[in-house]
DNA sequence: TCGATGCTTCGGCGCCTGCCGAAACATCGG
DNA sequence: CCGATGTTTCGGCAGGCGCCGAAGCATCGA
């Protein structure tokens, strides 16, 4: 070797990192922040590229441990390896240039509005809505941020007041901050995070915009999200 | 252009990865994982490449907001942006392929195992003192996990007889939890990691091992860790 | 003022890697 | 069994990027 001590630890981080350093399987990951599973095929469409492309791409990131597959038939479905990936990838985002390049169509100013008021990231909410929903229960005192971030006794009866189930017993902490990409701010992850949002499917409160990871807030939504925490409509409501 | 859309969100994501792609500026940021500024020359040397080399490095790292610097005279010394980017760092580098390469020198082993025994993290202590000290606060119920990581009132009491500060007020959250990348379990970070690192080598219970990361337990520090924690005597003599 | 030292700029070289299309293979629905 | 569809393999091409050395600039110590 002609380097005196060929990088101890700098290669095996830099061979995580060159996973996520290409465009295209920057583009997979993103879109597999929804925490559902996408066939090799819909990755390519989404990202532009030829299937072959594709399946090159999806085999160095399931070999990187990034993401997991499944096989069904013909078809073969990835989604991400786990909340620690999609905590990762949001960590990393949230690092990028803090010029948000400006869209370059209609369409594409529209669903970045969209998703900037509300959307999933991997297993729970975020956007605006979930920064104000942070804000709000943590001004409620059902968060406290003093010594790292718990959910207070008055916090546990409020989420049993909603009919929230959190699963118990999971090595997962259960309250965790996620810095959102679009707000600069954190909001509520982790296991309560998750169960929150999966609640809120399950009641109607909120609906997928299409496929995409962008929700929009129902009318039942809002309805509870005003009783429960006093968030004014305004806020709410997309215009 | 001529892909469809361009890789909307992924293309900021990848150009934050790109800069931990290269095993050479990789291996610059694992070396300022010490949590000290370098120069250029120094950096340049451990890694093994030409002056020329770093500066372009140094530049890109400088530039994507991963690496801060400061000029005196005719040094350019740099240090990472802060301890967002020591987090990141560390959440990839615990992702990297299960199989640590074997080292290739006996020195190479030596060094390996005094880091994995003790060494800092950026600003807080790491390897497996760090991890067997982490646990045992929270078995003696100074640390909470149950509802995100926090500090308890015996916490902070116990933290007060050691003589730690915790400088107080700042947006910094107070514990949080760092994954190990050789134990492969969680220390101690966050705020009071840091306060307790430092009064550790106020205090002398701990110094550093030549200019590495990895540090040495000194006799008063035995002491001080089987009086305040308990920890038997042979976990803390590295053999 | 003058050498030594640290850093930067600039060409130029070579490899690495992402891309595609064509062809082969696997699976599904009849 | 057959066409349609999803996926994989394989060449081959082109651009990007990391590397170096030489030369130039800035700063330090004397």
């Amino acid at each position: 070797m002609d380097t005196p001590h060929a990088h101890p630890a700098g290669t095996d981080l830099a061979s995580v990192a060159r996973l996520l350093a290409d465009g295209t399987r920057a583009s997979f990951c993103v879109a597999l922040l929804d925490g559902r599973a996408w066939t090799a095929t819909e990755l390519a469409r989404h990202a532009g590229v030829a299937a072959s492309t594709a399946t090159e791409h999806l085999n160095a990131l399931v070999r990187g441990n990034l993401l997991a597959e499944e096989r069904q038939g013909r078809h073969r479905y990835v989604r991400l390896a786990g909340p620690h990936v999609a905590e990762l990838i949001e960590g990393l985002a949230a690092m990028a240039p803090g010029r948000a390049s400006p869209p370059r169509s209609l369409s594409a100013a529209g669903r970045r509005k969209a998703l900037a008021h509300a959307r999933t990231c991997y297993d729970h909410l975020a956007g605006a809505v979930a920064v104000a929903i942070t804000d709000t229960m943590t001004e409620r005192g059902l968060l406290d941020w003093e010594h790292g971030l718990r959910l207070t006794g008055d916090g546990e009866a409020w989420l049993g007041r909603l009919g929230v189930t959190v699963p118990a017993g999971t090595r997962r902490p259960s309250v965790r901050s996620c810095l959102d990409w679009t707000e600069r701010r954190s909001h509520l992850a982790g296991a309560v995070g998750a169960a929150m949002c999966r609640h809120a499917f399950d009641a109607g409160w909120i609906t997928r915009i299409g496929t995409t990871r962008a929700v929009a807030v129902t009318a039942a939504g809002r309805q509870a999200l005003r009783d429960h925490l006093g968030l004014p409509a305004e806020l709410l409501s997309r215009k």
